[in-house]
RNA sequence: GGGCCUGUAGCUCAAUUGGUCAGAGCAGGGCGCUCAUAACGCCUUGGUUGGGGGUUCAAGUCCCUCCGGGCCUACCA
């Protein structure tokens, strides 16, 4: 490989709390698979890290609801979700736990660094405490009547109905949401913020330096990464102090470093800054996995240690932007150091779900389980990947993912191969046919396939999933052109050694789709491998080269149907099942 | 309220810094082929780029305004 490089990618880390549904998936997951899938057959040395963001209130809530303690709960969902990413092919060199021992040692010595940069204040406040539910209620869990419309069900952070902005003091009758007890009150309890603000300018300039092509041929970020940074960062009175720990029980307990923090018992950091850290202490659990030592994880992420050529890439749906475009950045360049910071940020829109949300609560869509259950990875995945919101929100619709998922994977591909390779059995039998040579109308395909290739690669590096896709599906129409166009089962009448040659390419082809489609739908891939027996997985080069990979007398076998179609029935059932709630 | 994104053929989406940019895929129509998952190929019908105004030699592309959709607004994560 020209320049073989080092590439650390995260996905934002799912929240333990339940099933994620589609719009999750391709907003993070998918996407940085995508990426890492693709880098890997690049040849470059890929760390592809994610993990469950375990700690937080829902959590607790979430596993008094399933009658378990919450640390049974976390590994039993953590479990569920490791087996759904492993089910859609997602190749996590390691997916880890935000509440594993590494995390928690880590973000204590983050805190300790930072409170020695001066960076950590304390904060003393008032907040509600719920004696019926013994524990403090954060804003969004205390319901009342809103002060100003009279909205009975208002949150104590903001009215849903006339989206004033509340404090919890201010509502009228207000009751827990957990509990619906009314026995509340208001405590004085102790908080660490992080300064933030103080470091303003410093991340200003940093998020500025992105908004353009940097040097080294490195593309701008996203629009929609350094909007979202920039606003935050500017708007009202400026970027906001955040506090960084809250009074639960479940959660990494606040110590400074290793030493105790006096005032601070009890407590324990807020996810958001246990959550991004856990990117650096899932690699350290992944090194322990493989007994591996800490230089081999600190390779990807002490700059003094080995990972200053690392580029770091990270995918993300646009909610989680502002944590890691100022929260953790301020957390590592605060941290005084050597830590890695991101390189790229590219984050997605939403994915809605025929006409409206996905919505968890009211399990409207497709979650990642039922998915699964209806249809192979390699489905979901095209589907999902092809029609990815990097310009703005899109929308899943059955009708829309039977049609594109039937045409460019049955139709496509899938026929494709079938074709060819039916075709060759009946003439030639299960081996590549030797004889004849190519000509001009061969050299054409090698030369649009050239330009293809090349392109697909461009946009690949770029992460313009949609755009790769859409060029992938052309190198598969141009092998069906191809084939129309040089009609082997007509020349094979008058000139056997001529259908011969152009079968042989066509074979050539089957492997070559599989290689460069391997990204996107990584089971159809192996299958095609498979069924042209052989294993030379090497990125092509010369495209005129990379077609005679299969030499003359190589034995293949016919696959199975790569893609079944999706039927009308099907279909409508599908609509039907999945618009209402979920069980 | 404020901010950001978005509105391009029936559908899903493209169009470097304003200058053949009005395009692609699907759907629709016609023709061809028969190896193949009634698949494939070729040709083709669709748009005064949400409405209106402005800047410019030139605007989906910049400005203003109106209408529609979405998101964010810091204690859900």
């Amino acid at each position: 490989m020209a320049c073989m490089a080092r590439i650390l990618i995260t996905s934002a880390i799912p929240y333990i709390n339940g099933i994620k549904h589609l719009g999750n998936l391709v907003g993070s997951q998918l996407p940085a698979d995508l990426y890492a899938r693709y880098s890997r057959a690049r040849g470059h040395e890929v760390m592809f890290i994610c993990a469950t963001d375990e700690h937080g209130t829902p959590a607790e809530l979430a596993a008094a609801k399933a009658g378990m303690p919450v640390a049974d709960y976390c590994a039993q969902m953590h479990e569920v979700q490791k087996n759904l990413g492993a089910g859609f092919r997602l190749s996590f060199d390691h997916f880890g736990r935000s509440s594993s021992q590494r995390n928690r040692e880590l973000t204590q010595h983050f805190a300790g660094q930072l409170a020695e940069a001066g960076l950590i204040a304390e904060v003393e406040e008032r907040q509600v405490y719920s004696n019926a539910d013994g524990r403090f209620l954060p804003d969004r869990y205390i319901e009342g009547t809103c002060p100003n419309c009279g909205y009975d069900r208002a949150r104590g952070d903001q009215c849903e109905n006339c989206t004033k902005q509340l404090d919890p003091t201010d509502l009228i009758n207000p009751r827990s949401a957990i509990s619906g007890s009314t026995d509340l009150e208001v405590r004085a309890t102790k908080h660490l913020y992080l300064r933030q603000s103080a470091m303003r300018d410093q991340l200003r300039e940093w998020i500025l330096s992105k908004t353009q092509m940097g040097g080294n041929g490195q593309p701008a970020w996203p629009v929609l990464t350094t909007s979202i940074a920039l606003k935050w960062l500017d708007d009202g009175d400026g970027l906001q102090d955040r506090g960084i720990t809250r009074d639960l029980d479940w959660g990494v307990p606040v110590k400074k470093g290793t030493e105790d923090w006096p005032g601070m018992e009890g407590k324990v950091f807020y996810v958001w800054f246990d959550a991004p850290i856990e990117y650096i202490a899932a690699t350290a659990e992944w090194a322990d996995a493989g007994g591996r030592g800490e230089g081999a994880w600190e390779r990807w992420w002490r700059t003094d240690k080995g990972a200053e050529d690392v580029r770091y890439v990270q995918f993300m749906g646009k909610d989680n932007v502002p944590f890691h475009t100022l929260s953790f950045p301020a957390t590592i360049l605060g941290s005084g150091e050597p830590w890695k910071l991101v390189d790229y940020i590219k984050s997605f829109n939403y994915l809605n779900y025929d006409g409206g949300q996905f919505s968890t609560s009211q399990g409207r869509g497709v979650f990642m389980d039922q998915a699964l259950s209806i249809l192979p990875s390699d489905y979901w995945r095209w589907w999902l990947l092809s029609h990815a919101p990097e310009s703005g929100d899109s929308e899943f619709t059955w009708e829309n993912f039977q049609a594109s998922v039937n045409k460019d994977l049955a139709d496509v591909l899938g026929n494709f191969v079938s074709r060819i390779t039916k075709f060759c059995r009946s003439k030639f039998g299960e081996t590549v046919p030797e004889g004849g040579a190519s000509g001009a109308r061969e050299a054409a395909l090698a030369a649009e396939l050239e330009t293809r290739v090349r392109a697909y690669e461009g946009f690949m590096e770029a992460m313009e999933v949609r755009k790769a896709a859409g060029e992938l599906r052309a190198i598969w129409v141009a092998g069906n052109e191809y084939l129309q166009a040089a009609a082997p089962w007509s020349v094979v009448k008058e000139d056997p050694e001529a259908a011969a040659a152009i079968v042989r390419l066509s074979l050539n082809l089957v492997r070559l789709y599989a290689v460069l489609s391997q990204p996107f739908i990584p089971d159809a891939a192996a299958a095609m491998m498979t069924a042209m027996d052989c294993d030379d997985w090497s990125w092509p080069g010369e495209i005129g080269a990379a077609l005679q990979a299969l030499p003359a007398g190589h034995g293949f076998s016919v696959p199975e149907v790569l893609f079944r179609k999706i039927t009308d029935e099907e279909r409508a059932d599908w609509q039907q099942k999945f618009a209402g709630v979920r069980n």
